[in-house]
DNA sequence: TTTTTTGCAAAAGGTTTGCAACACG
DNA sequence: CGTGTTGCAAACCTTTTGCAAAAAA
């Protein structure tokens, strides 16, 4: 019989695997942004902690960035969203109320690796960015 | 024996038809994104259209995308890219040189349809932004 | 104790707004 | 001629930079 087990992480592991100091602001961070299931801005991020400074938000995001631990993610709102980088996936977002669901698909990732073997100019694909938009069934 | 011809696009009349006033600035702008192959920022436009006011810029960019002239992209670099809306087409864009490259694909525009369909939450898919990223053959 | 990181103030960009003069239809 | 558009100035918002004080290892 399997328990049901508390998830406990371990943030400061995280960031010392990161080779990044363990800081006050940088666990807050680390912490909202694993709890949270949907892509933020940095001024949502802040309005949640407030006790952190702006700046010093920003300069977080970008050192998680950098180290990998999180990811952008583009959702075409003239604003830049950040997400916990896990798994690989993609997202559907409801143009009206913004609400967010994941989606993996092993189909059309092996599609876009045809599209990018195809390719005259390019040598090699790193990544790709991937969003649907239209309306949930509550707004539609 | 088919002639070659001339491109000659009677610009007045497509903001005529997109109920768009007959406008110096106007006329411009759309003469100078119908020459370019690839997305530019509203910043790139400027340079290259000096005589135009910046302000007079972006309201102008706005309504043509409002009335569907043109499309933005989104090529993850912290700026808004605009480009004709003509055929439907994604983009490969190098990361190091910003050489970029469109391709359209029936498959992929499938399998989005069947990830659409598939949703639990979501009623209907209006739109949906794809572009990958890697490196040119001259950057590589 | 040395090196990073933080937080404040201020600068720097980019985009939007208000408004009078101007131009299209 | 009336309404929508332009261009300038200024406001606004987001992001970046500089630097001294505080915290991490």
């Amino acid at each position: 019989m399997k328990m049901e087990r508390e998830e406990k992480i371990d943030f400061k592991k995280i960031l010392h695997n990161a080779k990044l100091k363990n800081t006050t602001p940088r666990l807050a961070v680390l912490e909202a942004l694993s709890k949270v299931k949907h892509p933020e801005t940095t001024q949502e991020i802040h309005q949640r902690l407030k006790n952190i400074d702006l700046v010093t938000l920003y300069r977080t995001l970008a050192s998680f960035e950098e180290s990998g631990l999180l990811r952008k993610v583009d959702l075409c709102k003239d604003a830049v969203y950040y997400e916990i980088n896990t798994n690989h996936h993609h997202h559907i977002i409801c143009t009206e109320c913004n609400n967010i669901e994941d989606f993996e698909n092993r189909e059309v990732e092996k599609v876009l690796e045809k599209i990018a073997k195809k390719s005259a100019t390019f040598a090699n694909i790193k990544s790709h960015s991937l969003e649907l938009f239209g309306l949930c069934k509550t707004c539609a």
